[in-house]
DNA sequence: ATTCAACTTACCCATTGGTAAATTACCTTA
DNA sequence: TAAGGTAATTTACCAATGGGTAAGTTGAAT
C-alpha cells in the first residue's frame, strides 16, 4: 500500500520529492510576491517543471496555497508555543525565547512568514479564512504574553493591549524581513542581535528621555 | 487658461473634483489589497464611474498609482522631518514626535501608509522605484535617529543600526495597521497610547528580567 | 442649435488559471 | 529481449479576467 514493492513508472523525479520542491518553491513565491502577484507557471518554472504538474499534484492556485500555509502555521504555532510554556528561572525573558524559536522555525524558509500575513489573499475565500485561523492562533498566544507585560506595568486598558500585540507581531515581521536582506546571518546570530537591540532599548529608555 | 471663461460643457463632476475622488479611493484600494491585487475597475467603481475615466484622467494602472504615491510621500516626508528636527527640551521624546506627526499625517487617509510599503509592485517598474525611493528618504530619517539612540546605548554594529531601522519601521508599520482597525480613534489619542505603552514597555524592561 | 467637458458602450488583446489528451522513460515479466 | 504497465511529465488547448482604447453619447451653458 504505502510501499509499492513494484517500481514500475518511475521517470523523472518522484512524487514526493517533487512536492516538496514544489511547495518550497511556491512557499517562497507566495511569501516574496503575495499570493495574488504570484503566478503558478512562475512557480513551476522555478522548479523546472510544467505547469499542469502542480495542478495534477496540488489542485487549484489555492489549494496549492493552503498546501504551503498548513505545515508553516502549524510549525510557527508550536514553536512559538513551546517557547512560551518554557519559563525557566534565569532562562532569557519571554520575548526573546519567542524571537529564538522563530528563527529557528524559520531558518530555511524565512519568506514563510509572510504566507500568514498575505494582503493580498481574496477576502473571503478559504485561503483567506484558513491564514485568519493561523494568525489568530498565534496573537492568541501573543495576546497572553503581552496582557502579561502590561499587568506587570500596571496598565489596564484592554485596547493598550491589543494594540500591543500588533505593535509586537510587526517588530516580528520587520526583523524577518531583515533576515531575509541578510542571508547569511544564522538563527543565532539572529537571536544575539536582537538581545542586544533590546538591551539598548533598555538603557535608551532609562537615561534618554527629554531630547533623545 | 486656467480660468476658461466659458462655461460648455459641464456634465457631472467638474474635473478636479473626480479625480480627488478617484484618488483618494485609489489610494486606499491600493493601500488596501496592493498594487497587484488592485483593479481598475474595482476603483472605478467604488466612485461610481467607470473604467476608461480613470485611464483618460490618469494614464494607465501604474501612472494611477504613481498619482497616489507623490502626495502621500511627499506628505510623511515632510511630517517626519520637521517632527525631528524640533527637538525642544521638555517636549516629547523623538520617536514619541514621529509617531504623532505620522498619525496626523496619515488621518483620513490610513491605508496610504501602505501605498509606499507595497511588495506586489512589479519589481523593475517606475512605481517600485518612485515607492523605493521614498522608502529610502524616510528610512534615511529613521537612520539618523536610530543611530544616535544605538549611540547612546554604546552600541557600534552598523547591521545592528540598520536591523532597529527596520524594527521602528514595522512598528510604525503594526500602529498604523491598529490604527485602521480601530477607526473611531483620533490620531490623538493614537499618540497618547503609544505614550503608554512606551511608558509600560520602559517599566516591563526594567522590572522584569527573568521570566517575565 | 451649438459647443465642449464629462462620461459610457463596446470592443481588443495579453495574461493566467485550469484541463484533456498524449508522450516519455523506467520497470517488470513473459 | 520484446511487450506491457505505470508513474511522471508535457503539449496544446479553453475560458475568464483585466488592462487598455476608439468611438460615440450625454447634458449644462451659451
Amino acid at each position: 500500500m504505502t510501499t509499492p514493492s513494484s517500481k514500475a513508472g518511475t521517470k523523472g523525479v518522484p512524487r514526493a520529492d517533487r512536492e516538496r520542491q514544489i511547495l518550497a518553491a511556491a512557499t517562497e513565491e507566495f511569501g516574496r510576491h503575495g499570493y495574488e502577484a504570484t503566478t503558478v507557471a512562475a512557480i513551476a518554472g522555478r522548479v523546472g517543471v510544467t505547469k499542469p504538474l502542480l495542478h495534477q499534484y496540488f489542485g487549484g492556485k489555492q489549494d496549492l496555497y493552503l498546501a504551503c500555509l498548513d505545515p508553516i502555521g502549524d510549525r510557527l504555532l508550536d514553536a512559538i508555543h513551546t517557547a512560551m510554556a518554557e519559563h525557566d528561572t534565569d532562562a532569557p525573558p519571554t520575548p526573546l525565547r519567542v524571537l529564538s524559536a522563530l528563527f529557528t522555525a524559520l531558518d530555511g524558509r524565512r519568506e514563510a512568514w509572510f504566507v500568514l500575513y498575505d494582503p493580498t489573499l481574496p477576502s473571503g475565500s478559504d485561503a483567506a479564512r484558513r491564514a485568519a485561523y493561523y494568525r489568530d492562533a498565534i496573537d492568541d498566544l501573543a495576546a497572553a504574553g503581552t496582557a502579561e507585560l502590561l499587568h506587570t506595568a500596571g496598565t489596564t486598558d484592554p485596547l493598550d493591549a491589543d494594540a500591543l500585540k500588533y505593535a509586537w507581531r510587526g517588530l516580528c515581521t520587520a526583523l524577518v524581513r531583515w533576515w531575509i536582506n541578510h542571508p547569511d546571518q544564522s538563527p543565532e546570530a539572529m537571536a544575539r542581535r536582537c538581545a542586544r537591540l533590546i538591551e539598548a532599548a533598555h538603557t535608551i529608555l532609562s537615561t534618554g528621555d527629554g531630547t533623545m
